[in-house]
DNA sequence: TTGATTAAAGGACAAATGTCACAAATAAAA
DNA sequence: TTTTATTTGTGACATTTGTCCTTTAATCAA
């Protein structure tokens, strides 16, 4: 399971195993339980969490009660309230279990301690940001380019498998439509 | 003018004269007009462009032609297409100057250099990337939480400045709804 | 298993938004 | 200035999407 971490470092930055072993000290594992919370609104939020397998949303709660999921996190994904993360505000994201799940998690503060001793990692973490950053635009340019209709099946097409783990409702929360126009659409 | 760099690298990092001289060296000064194409759809963007001063839009072409605003840049702030900023690929995206610009820009090159040599420049740009992210969550929540009635409303209270130099048309492409509709928004 | 909770589909209607057309106002260019 | 584009507002109507409601199916816990 320590590997699965390396491996996925690897893919970015070439680590050796001592070097490895010094970047994982940094890290704690925590497991969750389906519905239990990682992260809930109010509280400080001062951990990155990555995802050794299962499955997460990452949800706000609007003025009028209704959760908007901003992002699905599965195996070898990163999970965080950013804001909360880097500005050491409280937090105003939720994230939440959908099934249970492992996590390796740094906080700010190791994170910042194992950048400077370690330099590579700092080039890590900034790749890491980045490639969250294109999604991210991604995202938006789907939202404001399509309908619900085009959004669904961009989404089927990005996440083929999480599909049958994921609760319609919480899809169309995601893809910003009610649950009744989603189920509505052409299933095609 | 070189000095409005160094404040605003200096509002992440502290620096030297002597450090910002260097950071400076890697960085080449270009002016546009407006019209003028920064990037353009299906050349490479291996540039990361700083504004100096002028106005910006950063946007995508659909299929059918119509184009979808991502980001407004003025001065202070940083335009590029991260994708091919970041993986060397052809731009996707057009950056056109709404107003006569000016700009330092670093090329992906000689940003890995710097990094290289000054340590905390990976810094600032890791944190200039996060920062980045948040705001792209901001908007994200708030095209799939809100109408456009108050999706405009947002855009009045982060961008208060801009509405007047910038047309409704595009104003309207950068929110994802129509012009029509805009106009028929309440403008309270 | 049984009962309780949650998820999904669909009807009926209201509200929001998009499209097309045209006219007035404004800004840019010659 | 005059001329030409561009921007903006608005009406009429079609389409999309949201809301409320009921029913059925599926899932979960005791």
């Amino acid at each position: 399971m320590k590997q699965q971490l390396k491996q996925h470092i690897e893919k970015t930055i070439a680590l050796s195993d001592r070097e490895f072993d010094f970047v994982f000290s940094h890290f704690d594992q925590k497991s969750f339980l389906k519905h239990q919370f990682i992260i809930q609104e109010g509280n400080y939020a001062h951990n990155d969490y990555f995802l050794i397998n299962g499955l997460v949303k990452s949800s706000h709660i609007g003025e009028e009660g209704k959760e908007h999921i901003l992002q699905f996190g599965t195996e070898n994904s990163w999970v965080s309230d950013p804001q909360a993360y880097h500005t050491h505000a409280k937090a105003t994201l939720n994230i939440q279990c959908l099934e249970d799940t492992q996590t390796y998690l740094i906080s700010f503060q190791e994170k910042e301690k194992l950048c400077a001793d370690l330099t590579k990692m700092e080039k890590f973490f900034s790749k890491k940001t980045s490639l969250e950053q294109i999604t991210l635009q991604r995202r938006i340019l789907c939202l404001i380019s399509n309908n619900a209709q085009n959004r669904y099946e961009d989404f089927l097409r990005q996440y083929p498998n999480l599909i049958q783990r994921i609760p319609k409702t919480m899809i169309a929360s995601y893809l910003g439509v009610s649950r009744e126009t989603l189920s509505r659409l052409s299933h095609a």
